[in-house]
RNA sequence: GGCGGGUUGGCGGAGAGGUUACGCAGCGGAUUGCAAAUCCGUGAAGACCGGUUCGAUUCCGGUACCCGCCUCCA
């Protein structure tokens, strides 16, 4: 099985070969703990995630090692502790709880390691002094700046070069700095912000070091795949690779490096001010699976811009529906994938395709290796057609009333048909079927579905 | 202003220099008390302008529009 991944350094596809196959190693920048993790957040959490999947089913489960951080050392949550009045480390244990469900939600599997930024100061502030020593970072004013001329290839991941960023005059220009673009290591802290001492004094890490820190030491200084939003790759994946190039001159870094595209909604940029903000939770709360949420992503490919729409999320809904009701008997299938899903997603994760493989084996009736490939994208675990179709209802309690309820209707449905009478039987019908109640009348007898635009309120309608 | 990416049929969305993507919706048929579901069949595209080529939606250049980054908002 050969993986092909397109290589943002490169800007090729390229066939991918691990460094150590027994030990495939992957990092990719993970949130910043400061609040729910939004919809845009949750992309490249699946888009990962899929590789993820894929790279342990070509190397086996336990040679891939897999590393997302969690930034929880950051002005964002300074603010929000200062807002709240609660402890910096209060706000992001909640925070990484929360994301953990919401991830857990999306079928995401956890990482290998998940470390904290906090747990790694140490090795920051090692690599710090690596870059100090080696005349590639300065100390000034209790600050530590990392001298971007120092590195003949900076800008070379972005496509950028160093004279053309200041020609764009929209960096900052402080005072310490000796060159507009050198960008902080380390940053000193007050009494109220939190900080660790240092041989710069008493202070706080820049953003960029710590995955620099973290993929040293949990990974090595050179390994296979770096990941995160596109968003990332200027500056933050530009400074990664300054310093830990700098830090270990002899070592590749990584060899790989990924960037899924965008996520809009409904067209639009998301953002709190147009209003088409929202988070994960929000809309598991609302009554969206996870696993349709995950089945949305993977409608497109992760390196174009995605579109969260509404429309999108019926398609899913509507398809993984109509798949489930032959799939019933396949949940627990200890099946392995097919080599067609495998091959989809070999060719640089290509899950647009994947769904086409899956539309291939539902035609063909193939359900059992069907069940075994949405299992495998974790897009769907065993869940019943109701559980796709029942948006708003999460309480079994109900579910048995209304039931209880479209069973009655049918049974006099039955009644006027067998009598003929068709208008009284129409009635029913069509009632259901403005309920969102498919209703199936075959010569063995009548039954239902419930669609997803199922609404029980409409039930009561019917006379 | 600088850099990068995108533009495919009514909608979603891929691959491939020349032969049906696929799904949804539509249309026709089988079936049905009528429907639904199912099955069979079917129309529909490649932003615009040039170039390369025997041939381009696929390669190259330009234009328009959209998006992202350059501002520690993914």
């Amino acid at each position: 099985m050969t993986i092909r991944l397109h290589n943002s350094k490169t800007r090729k596809k390229e066939e991918f070969t691990p460094l150590d196959p027994k030990n495939v190693r992957m990092y990719v920048c993970g949130p910043t703990v400061y609040d729910r993790a939004h919809i845009g957040n949750a992309r490249p959490v699946v888009v990962f995630d899929t590789l993820f999947r894929l790279l342990r089913h070509v190397y086996g489960a336990d040679h891939v090692t897999y590393v997302r951080n969690f930034t929880d050392v950051d002005d964002k949550i300074n603010a929000k502790a200062a807002e709240t009045g609660r402890p910096i480390r209060d706000i992001t244990d909640e925070t990484i709880a929360w994301y953990h469900q919401d991830m857990d939600a999306l079928g995401a599997l956890r990482p290998t390691h998940e470390p904290r930024a906090t747990e790694y100061i140490g090795p920051m502030v090692a690599m710090i002094q690596t870059l100090i020593d080696g005349g590639h970072a300065y100390a000034k004013e209790g600050h530590v700046l990392f001298r971007v001329r120092s590195y003949k290839n900076y800008g070379a991941l972005s496509g950028r070069s160093v004279d053309d960023m200041i020609a764009g005059a929209r960096v900052e220009v402080a005072p310490f700095k000796e060159d507009p673009m050198d960008f902080v290591l380390w940053k000193p802290s007050d009494a109220v912000t939190p900080g660790w001492d240092s041989p710069w004094g008493y202070g706080r890490p820049g953003w960029h070091i710590e995955c620099s820190a973290m993929s040293y030491e949990l990974l090595g200084a050179s390994f296979d795949i770096h990941g995160g939003g596109l968003d990332l790759q200027f500056p933050h994946h530009e400074n990664e690779i300054a310093q830990s190039c700098c830090a270990h001159p002899k070592a590749g870094f990584a060899k790989v490096w990924m960037h899924n595209e965008m996520l809009q909604v409904e067209g639009k940029k998301m953002s709190k001010s147009l209003g088409n903000f929202f988070t994960v939770r929000d809309l598991l709360d609302q009554g969206y699976p996870g696993f349709l949420i995950r089945m949305v992503f993977l409608m497109t490919h992760y390196s174009k811009p995605m579109d969260w729409t509404e429309a999108k999320f019926r398609q899913a809904q509507n398809e993984l529906y109509k798949w489930s009701y032959w799939l019933t008997n396949f949940a627990e299938t200890k099946k392995q994938p097919s080599k067609e899903i495998v091959e989809a997603l070999a060719d640089d994760l290509n899950t647009p395709e994947a769904l086409t493989v899956l539309r291939t084996l539902f035609r063909d009736g193939k359900y059992e290796q069907l069940a075994a490939d949405l299992k495998f994208l974790g897009v769907w675990d065993g869940q019943s057609p109701d559980q796709i179709s029942l948006l708003h209802l999460h309480n079994a309690e109900q579910r048995h009333e209304i039931s209880d309820r479209i069973d009655s209707l049918l049974r006099n449905l039955e009644m006027y048909r067998n009598e003929k009478n068709y208008a009284d039987a129409d009635r029913i019908k069509n009632g259901l079927i403005e309920a969102g109640v498919s209703v199936q009348i075959g010569k063995l007898g009548t039954s239902y579905e419930l669609t997803p635009a199922f609404d029980p309120t409409k039930l009561d309608q019917i006379k």
